[in-house]
DNA sequence: TATGAATGAGATTTCATTCAT
DNA sequence: CATGAATGAAATCTCATTCAT
């Protein structure tokens, strides 16, 4: 294995303890030191690969939206989009215990990057939630549901609440409880009762 | 105005200053420095009245809850539960460009302290949001709705999510399309079809 | 009772708090608010019996002195000197506790003053424990034995070496085991064997 | 000289320093500045080579510890365990200009360490003074006097009175006058009288 | 590339001492 | 006299970043 790839090899497994710490311990509270320990790799390397923490921050978001491609991708494979959003939801829950310890590695980082006076990175965790809107739109558009663009922020909204809720009363069932919520509101939308948000009546 | 009544005001100045700073800067981005300056106290003074840092997060979040204390209360003016609640939306939607820049006090502080590893403070975060989820549980009781305890954590996971994508998207209007929804789903809540409550349908 | 009094109450009860805790803490780890909390009197009140610091802490050498001579006094009522020192040795063996603990008083005073580049205090700390050296090469020199202050210095440096090793290993024993020793040899002072020192042959 | 070689030597001038400063200052009030500059490091780089400072006197610790061992090493040259101990008196003697100024390096430390509430240190110190008290007594024990316990801690306990007064008293004759008793008392010992041991009769 | 070592700015905290009433 | 409040200097410790090899 030449140098390229075992470099990229450890770009790659930085990348990933960046996005395991941050979630895990927040951006200010995490050092250098604690995500070259996670990676296995010396401290002072990791200036060869990111030549600042906030390059690392950015690293994390990319692989948290990586992950999210993922997991879109995978509900694609479904072919009614309802059932792709209802997918999306299930996979929320599943992550209930993750989201009680730490809350939403998005929304989380969102949150501290937002309360930067530069506002260099905020952007970019932004962006990654809107990535997620989008999609979520995108599944409603294409369910001829109107104003799609704010069903997609009711859901993702939601997300972010039931989240922020499980972590900060350390209750994984917030979790089951706003989900299964959110798959009636999913199925019912549409419906007779015409498309007013979840919980429409 | 003698020596002891002057001092509790520093207290008081401190504490209000500790909410402000801490709510725009973050816990962990903001020295005792930045809350003294804003105080208009001398630094080394502060450790008079707040023996830790800690102490003035601790501070922030009882001013935070005492913020709460006095909407709930002004609110609880009208008669009609339904209208306090309505009430309590259209407060999240005025402090909206609040919200969009710093995003909600106890929510964000709340996620910052999550991340440490000692757990003593963001019991207190969690506490404040249950005091909130309480209040509202209550008035969907009154309304002898069904499941108020779901209802209520609805609510405030809405308002938490609303918050906190309004702040990582910098966009104020996240809080008046989501608040006018809240408003019509109160609305509608016990209505014709039937006591099933948020989602049904 | 007149201020007067009242003042010089709260002077002793300073001194004697001083004392204690210098012995117990040490003087840099001991602040005047410790001292004034032991005390019973509000902190800001402490100076107006003692200017400095270093003020509680000759009040506190004075004070030892002062119990230095209420045990010789009263070891005075003996007429024999040999029956004084061997009292002196029995009130350090009853001490052991103390001495394991927090070692003499004056001893480590000595020991903390000492360090202190301006020598200023550590002169006093030597002073009281000078004066117990005289008092004791007084006794053997009433005991018409040779070289009096020779063997005074050996029998209060016994006293500090057994004080200094009892405190380090916190083990009372280390006083009674020597403290029978100095015990014996204070016997056999004078006898046939030569007046050499303890333990001589 | 690589640099695993410059930085294993700094880390030992750092040692070295600490013990000497410590010694002369005291802990309490030496600071890290005191021995980062004694050992020609810029400040911020101690806490490369010491975590805390605490540590650092750990280190001075084991380095006097480290110098005892030399000591005795030394010593352990003559056959006849009674040379090595009066060697050892005479090397105490030698010594006297600094115990008048500083006092016995472990024994003051010990002092210092044994006024702290957590009594982690101070065991440390103590166990360099029982290395010591170890030592001695193997050398009684190969002169197969009885009690070579009680003897080892004669000899030590009179060693630190000797230092501590010496220091407290700013005068280097009490090492030479008590230097003299010690080596009158081992050429004694098991002598003629009987192996009665020290203060017998 | 790789890496242990180095650095300095800055944060929290403590406390003797002084002030104002 | 009394006292709560005030103050600032200094100490410890952390860490992102850079350096030298």
């Amino acid at each position: 294995m030449d140098r390229r790839v075992r470099a990229s090899q450890k770009r790659r497994r930085l990348t990933a303890a960046a996005a395991r710490v941050l979630h895990g311990q927040g951006v200010e509270r995490t050092t250098l030191a604690d995500i070259a320990r996670e990676a296995g790799v010396p401290a002072g390397n990791v200036y060869y690969y990111f030549k600042t923490k906030d390059e690392l921050v950015r690293a994390a978001l990319s692989e948290h939206r990586a992950h999210l491609d993922e997991l879109t991708a995978a509900l694609e494979e479904s072919a009614d989009p309802r059932d792709r959003l209802k997918g999306l939801v299930k996979a929320w829950v599943d992550q209930r215990e993750t989201a009680a310890r730490h809350g939403c590695p998005t929304g989380t980082l969102a949150v501290e990057l937002g309360k930067r006076a530069d506002g260099t990175l905020d952007a970019e965790a932004g962006a990654v939630i809107r990535h997620l809107l989008d999609w979520a739109a995108a599944q409603f558009r294409a369910l001829a549901l109107p104003a799609p663009d704010d069903l997609a922020l009711t859901l993702v909204s939601a997300y972010q609440g039931m989240s922020l809720l499980a972590n900060a009363l350390r209750d994984p069932t917030v979790m089951t409880r706003e989900g299964a919520r959110l798959l009636r509101w999913l199925d019912a939308l549409g419906g007779p009762d015409g498309p007013d948000g979840p919980g429409a009546r």
